[in-house]
DNA sequence: CAATACACCTGTCAGC
DNA sequence: TGCTGACAGGTGTATT
């Protein structure tokens, strides 16, 4: 699930279903999902025996649970196709099952369930609150670390398009492909625009965008085309109805009927309005 | 330094 | 029915 809507709906997931609980024991089952702890997957599985899980955070599309004990987290990434699921213990084992985790009640599992392995768990250090390995992630919008004047500042002085720098994690963390298509029809903004030309009120407008249609895509659970997209719970978010951009080719824009447009932009979908979205000369 | 291309995976779907 | 190629919500690393 993996734009900051969807990562978010895990963290409340998380918030509500494991914290405040104690872990018994962690198995990897591919060791691909722990390629970022470094110690390796008995190390790891140790460390977290015992450990009681104290809260569940987020900054852009990562997570962490900080751990009781020493200054350290069991930090996750849900990449493309991640999932955070709370099953009972007894349940079948998913085919894509990479971590699970027990806990001494005996109460439901934490299992970590990836089918093309781009995501990761690992466990790291807090430094200042925040794990060691996502330092250089920007804080993400609906942060109070967001500072919108040094966002401004390093947007205009980059030399490239506007959707990659709202890609670009170390600018604005969080936001995604579906997001920033959708953001940017909403600003009225070509993907293509250089970002040294936007003004200081045009990037606002774009932020607010941003806010908004995260916001809104919260309210429905996320965006979920299939069910790879759902919550700890397995369930689906419903804004993939609410879209107006992406996924939309040919269909007719919301605002003044073009059919929107799909073009391949830094080797993925890009979807625009031609007539609202005009592109840069 | 900053910007870009590519690799890393599994699965699904459209077209032949 | 296969088979092939395109495509999928992301990011770390290597290369310019």
């Amino acid at each position: 699930m993996p734009e900051l809507p969807e990562v978010e709906v895990v963290r409340r997931g998380l918030a509500q279903w494991v914290v405040g609980r104690q872990l018994a024991a962690a198995e990897v089952l591919h060791p691909r999902a722990i390629r970022r702890h470094l110690p390796g997957a008995d190390e790891f599985a140790e460390r977290l025996k015992g450990r009681a899980l104290l809260s569940a955070e987020r900054r852009g599309k990562y997570l962490w649970l900080p751990l009781s004990g020493d200054e350290e987290a069991l930090m996750a990434h849900l990449g493309m196709s991640g999932q955070l699921l709370i099953v009972e213990p007894d349940s079948p084992l998913e085919k894509h099952l990479r971590v699970r985790m027990r806990f001494e009640d005996g109460g439901p599992d934490l299992r970590f369930v990836d089918q093309r392995t781009f995501g990761h768990v690992m466990l790291s250090s807090l430094v200042g609150g925040v794990p060691e390995p996502i330092s250089h992630i920007a804080p993400d919008p609906f942060e109070e670390a967001f500072d919108e004047a040094e966002f401004a500042r390093r947007l205009k002085a980059k030399r490239t398009e506007i959707k990659r720098a709202l890609l670009d994690q170390s600018l604005i963390s969080g936001v995604g492909n579906i997001y920033a298509d959708e953001a940017l029809w909403i600003a009225k903004l070509h993907w293509a625009r250089p970002t040294w030309t936007l003004t200081r009120p045009k990037i606002t407008e774009l932020l607010t965008a941003v806010r908004t249609v995260m916001a809104a895509a919260l309210q429905q659970g996320g965006t979920s085309f299939d069910s790879l997209y759902v919550n700890v719970n397995g369930e689906s978010g419903y804004f993939d109805r609410s879209l107006e951009a992406y996924g939309r080719r040919d269909l007719p824009c919301s605002r003044c009927g073009t059919p929107i447009r799909r073009e391949v932009f830094m080797n993925r979908s890009s979807y625009s309005c031609p007539r609202c979205q005009r592109p840069p000369r």
